[in-house]
DNA sequence: AATTCGGGGAT
DNA sequence: ATCCCAGAATT
């Protein structure tokens, strides 16, 4: 099948990046072609909206300026950067990256597609991105936007949600893509899924390039891009402790090195599966080896993530004596725990002290 | 190929 | 409530 045979590419070509050059918003990290800003930027707009990453690029930048400085910098103060932004390991996995590309090249961020495709966190969209945002080379960076773009103006009618789809989209692009100017092409892709061409009610009226799109010729625009539901999310249960001793420090554990909110910090979690609320007290002598004073419940925090949901029972302990602590847990004061990174729903438990 | 990884804003 | 966002890594 080929899709592009009917489209008049240098037309398009034209018609999107004249769009693109007259009305893309100003961000950050179009200030200049830095691959360092382009590629923090990338890795933190992944599944992440505009709006969003603004202040956290911001903060990065100040934080970390350059290659050496994130290279240099300790994980957690990395992690404390990212906190509320998700998806953790994008920011481990950077940092990784980037020691390496200190180590390896000398500072120098590769534009060689095998060597950045190889670096931890970089994938197919983020490799296409830098190289031709960068590096003004002509590679596809097929995400979201533009799998929802092309499918209306050409019609695809494959399934986004497969892995496999994206290859599909990838010749497509290398079809397309400007030579002259693969930066402005690949970025006006994506600007006209965030700004015209969106997911429901685009504005077909005021798109540049509505004369190639053959959804709207069809009047089936509404009906794509398609892509196959996801299966719903698994609900868990856990009583959160807020345990404070005689000194009015609090129990804080850092999560384990993998899976979910890896290495971050939280209050210590029980799940209700090992615990009932009527042996909660019995549960938190033994595994603290210490005395209840007050036991106080606190509002619930509900949270929702993107494959599961918790469900917290906040309770508030106060404790006397001394507190037999595990390697990964901490004693601290209140002003102490916002130094480290906690995810939201542990934020939200904090608020309410 | 399917699942795991966060969080927020739009609808 | 549901969708989806400048996706990648893991299983």
């Amino acid at each position: 099948m080929n899709y592009t045979s009917t489209i008049n590419i240098p037309q398009f070509q034209e018609d999107l990046i004249t769009w693109f050059e007259s009305e893309q918003r100003i961000l950050p990290w179009r200030e200049n072609q830095d691959p360092y800003r382009v590629w923090v930027s990338e890795i933190m707009l992944q599944q992440t909206k505009v709006d969003t990453v603004i202040p956290y690029f911001q903060n990065f930048m100040k934080h970390f300026p350059n290659l050496e400085a994130l290279a240099n910098a300790d994980q957690q103060d990395v992690l404390k950067a990212w906190e509320g932004l998700g998806y953790y390991s994008r920011a481990r996995n950077l940092q990784s990256a980037v020691q390496e590309v200190v180590e390896l090249y000398d500072a120098d961020v590769p534009n060689d597609p095998k060597q950045l495709g190889d670096l931890k966190g970089v994938g197919p969209y983020t490799k296409g991105a830098i190289l031709s945002i960068a590096f003004d080379q002509p590679e596809p960076a097929v995400d979201g936007n533009v799998m929802r773009v092309l499918s209306r103006i050409l019609r695809i009618e494959e399934d986004i949600a497969k892995q496999k789809t994206r290859n599909t989209f990838e010749s497509v692009v290398r079809e397309l893509i400007s030579q002259d100017n693969p930066s402005a092409f690949n970025q006006g892709m994506m600007e006209l899924g965030a700004l015209i061409c969106t997911p429901k009610s685009p504005s077909c009226l005021l798109c540049p390039v509505q004369a190639h799109c053959v959804a709207y010729r069809d009047g089936v625009e509404q009906t794509l891009p398609i892509k196959k539901k996801k299966t719903k999310k698994s609900s868990h249960t856990y009583f959160a402790l807020v345990i404070q001793d005689d000194a009015g420090n609090f129990i804080i554990e850092q999560r384990p090195e993998q899976g979910l909110l890896a290495k971050l910090w939280q209050f210590p979690m029980v799940s209700t599966n090992e615990v009932d609320e009527n042996h909660l007290s019995v549960f938190i002598q033994e595994k603290y080896q210490t005395d209840i004073d007050t036991v106080e419940t606190l509002e619930p925090v509900k949270h929702v993530f993107s494959h599961l949901t918790w469900y917290l029972h906040v309770k508030m302990i106060k404790v006397r004596g001394k507190i037999s602590l595990n390697k990964n847990m901490k004693l601290m004061s209140k002003s102490e725990i916002s130094k480290y990174p906690l995810p939201v729903s542990h934020q939200n438990i904090y608020k309410q002290l």
